[in-house]
DNA sequence: CATGCTAAGTTGGCGAAACCAACTCAGGTG
DNA sequence: CACCTGAGTTGGTTTCGCCAACTTAGCATG
């Protein structure tokens, strides 16, 4: 997953750099059981369902990426292990899932309703994510375009 | 990918949803060349430098799965031929490139500044993302928490 | 009317990634 | 010291992605 929008080595889109580590599968599924409080390989495995070398390939990128961390812990009585934990890298992640989570019920609705409600931790009321300018006013999906950003200096139509 | 989280064959969490459609090499970074305004083959294969079969396989699927839409065009002098346009579904992705974009730029920085910037189609004043309470209040993203839906009937600790 | 051009794909072979079951490893308990 | 548990390895098979080469459909040109 290189070269293509760019003309050197480094990716130069933001999306692609962060589907670098994000985009393999069971990565953000990973990422996911992590913000619901998910620590252990055992819970992850018994969650997802995921090979278990996968899972150890997952954790030591995300790891390395700095997403999650690696911290001992010891129940009583039994020996030290390793949880994962999210670092603040991987809680800003939160935007990504909630987007996915929203387009996911609005365009592949399960029949259930949501599985997870974004709220604020102290109200305990909903919330929801909106595009907002300058002066905090509200703009629609529909009002929204891309266009190139510094980072993006290739000549196209 | 499937079961862990649920009990029957349904996927319950809208994100694995999502991630069984999006969750494939290639499929985001089409959406987001898609966002840009290209539309066929040629130019995909262009910008994103995927093998052509892959990327046969992305579009059908982006296709079936109501994301883009395939559309008849024709070049003057040229015969007719198929290109690919977002549909409403498509485009309501934005908020999750926008998601991974700003993610990206923040905890991957390439050294070149943002690639992409999301703007109000009209006045062209930056746009960003934020966590809106009903009454229209931001949240910091440090102050929102996950919490079951009725569509998570899964009972865990 | 054969020849070439172009966009949009197929096809076939290869190496890497994911999957699955079985096994290991380290320490603690009975 | 036999056994349990959580956290991984290991080996073999299937799927996925990559690459180069080939095909196909219509139009245009000689």
């Amino acid at each position: 997953m290189d070269e293509g929008s760019g003309t050197g080595s480094v990716e130069r889109c933001s999306i692609a750099r962060s589907l670098e580590v994000l985009g393999l599968k069971w990565s953000l599924l990973i990422v996911r059981e992590a913000m619901w409080g998910r620590t252990r390989f055992a819970e992850f495995r018994a969650r997802l369902g995921v090979a278990p070398d996968v899972l150890t390939d997952r954790l030591g990128r995300l790891v390395d990426a700095g997403i999650l961390e690696r911290r001992p812990y010891r129940e009583d009585g039994e020996r030290e292990r390793e949880e994962y934990v999210l670092t603040d890298a991987g809680r800003a992640l939160v935007p990504v899932l909630a987007a996915m989570n929203a387009w996911g019920d609005e365009y592949r609705p399960s029949g259930f309703g949501p599985a997870a409600i974004y709220t604020d931790r102290e109200t305990g009321e909903p919330l929801r994510l909106a595009f907002l300018a300058a002066d905090g006013s509200e703009r629609e999906v529909s009002d929204v375009a891309v266009v190139r950003g510094p980072g993006a200096l290739m000549a196209a139509p």
